[in-house]
DNA sequence: AAGGCGTGGGC
DNA sequence: TGCCCAAGCCT
């Protein structure tokens, strides 16, 4: 005989609202193979659901399985993660797959945990992701959602990246965690993270958690989870040449393998305009070059002023380029990685309305 | 342990 | 405009 005065477990009441509310037609959540939920939750890092849609169809098209990844450019893996951001994700996926093929006969190692967690680019959360979501073993994420959650939930102050408090929230998710319908769960967290218990202005009313969250009852809805603590972030300054040719060819160059923008396609930089006026009399002997309105692109942790100048070239045919230099058109994109504020500047030079010049520097 | 690492959106 | 954030990982 059942009982019937026995409460719901936190899981339960999660995995309840989830059959009711939970989202079940995002474009990972079919088919769900280790290869598709692990470029899901790759792309999904630090990134919204919205953003990823159509990066995750093109990428599953052209990269249908972790072979074909495997073997590709790695210009071409850039060149699918342009404007995505955080691109040592894309350089790291791309290994990933290399090592899944060489070292894993092309299967991910969904059986250990630890196997996963070595692999470049999965840590202890998207590892549990991965493993929960493809094969239902048991297995515990603690991403964004989840951490938003459980500090409310468990009323947990202070900031939820804190090593002290990080460890904390693992505890917590670990002891939520049920042995049965792990996938749905692991889903179910998110979603309810993605949905309800959102930054700003929860849907506290709907939540299944409601009637035993701390952060509710004590009314610390709206200051759980503790912001990071913030920081003034220094700003650079560059100048960005657009040495081009006549038949619309743009020179780039290739960004160091780490650092920002690792691995892309960006145009040269320079310092101050005197340096990259030299540069240009000395490498192309271009006419004077004329400066276009500053761009501002703002990283996460230093804000870039950017001074592109015009620098067309009067020659015929396209002068030899050195290694990590390429001539580029726009018009005839290469599958090539680009910098999102460089891509943004190749697509105006040919639109002349939007391409406006400036005296000044 | 704290900082590097992108970009677009909401307000 | 500026600020804060959004399914983290790596060193």
């Amino acid at each position: 005989m059942t009982d019937h005065s026995a409460p719901d477990t936190f899981a339960q009441r999660v995995l309840r609202w989830f059959d009711q509310h939970g989202r079940k037609h995002l474009p990972w959540q079919q088919n769900q193979t280790p290869y598709r939920v692990w470029v899901s939750e790759i792309m999904l890092q630090q990134t919204q659901v919205a953003t990823v849609l159509d990066y995750y169809e093109r990428f599953m098209a052209r990269f249908p399985d972790v072979a074909t990844l495997a073997t590709a450019a790695q210009d071409e893996v850039l060149h699918l993660w342009t404007g995505l951001g955080y691109y040592s994700r894309a350089r790291n996926l791309h290994r990933c797959a290399q090592t899944v093929v060489e070292h894993h006969q092309g299967q991910f190692p969904v059986d250990d945990v630890d196997a996963m967690c070595a692999l470049p680019g999965i840590g202890r959360s998207t590892a549990g992701a991965i493993i929960a979501l493809s094969t239902g073993q048991r297995a515990t994420i603690l991403d964004g959602n989840v951490k938003r959650v459980l500090t409310r939930y468990h009323a947990i102050e202070g900031w939820p990246a804190q090593p002290k408090i990080e460890r904390q929230l693992w505890a917590k998710a670990e002891a939520h965690t049920p042995d049965s319908r792990v996938g749905d769960y692991t889903q179910a967290m998110m979603d309810l993270g993605a949905t309800l218990c959102t930054r700003r202005r929860p849907t506290c009313t709907c939540c299944p958690l409601q009637m035993d969250c701390a952060a509710y009852h004590q009314g610390l809805v709206d200051q759980l989870p503790t912001p990071k603590p913030k920081k003034t972030i220094p700003e650079r300054s560059t100048c960005m040449p657009l040495v081009t040719l006549p038949d619309g060819h743009v020179l780039l160059k290739q960004r160091p393998a780490e650092g920002i923008w690792g691995g892309l396609w960006s145009l040269p930089e320079f310092e101050s305009s005197a340096e990259m006026h030299h540069w240009l009399a000395w490498k192309w002997a271009t006419a004077p070059a004329q400066a276009l309105s500053r761009v501002s692109h703002t990283f996460t942790h230093f804000k870039l002023q950017i001074h592109p100048w015009l620098a067309p070239l009067n020659v015929s045919g396209q002068p030899t380029t050195t290694e990590g230099w390429r001539w580029y058109h726009p018009q005839k994109p290469d599958s090539i990685g680009l910098a999102a504020p460089v891509k943004k500047l190749l697509e105006s030079l040919h639109q002349p309305q939007q391409l406006s010049l400036t005296e000044s520097e």
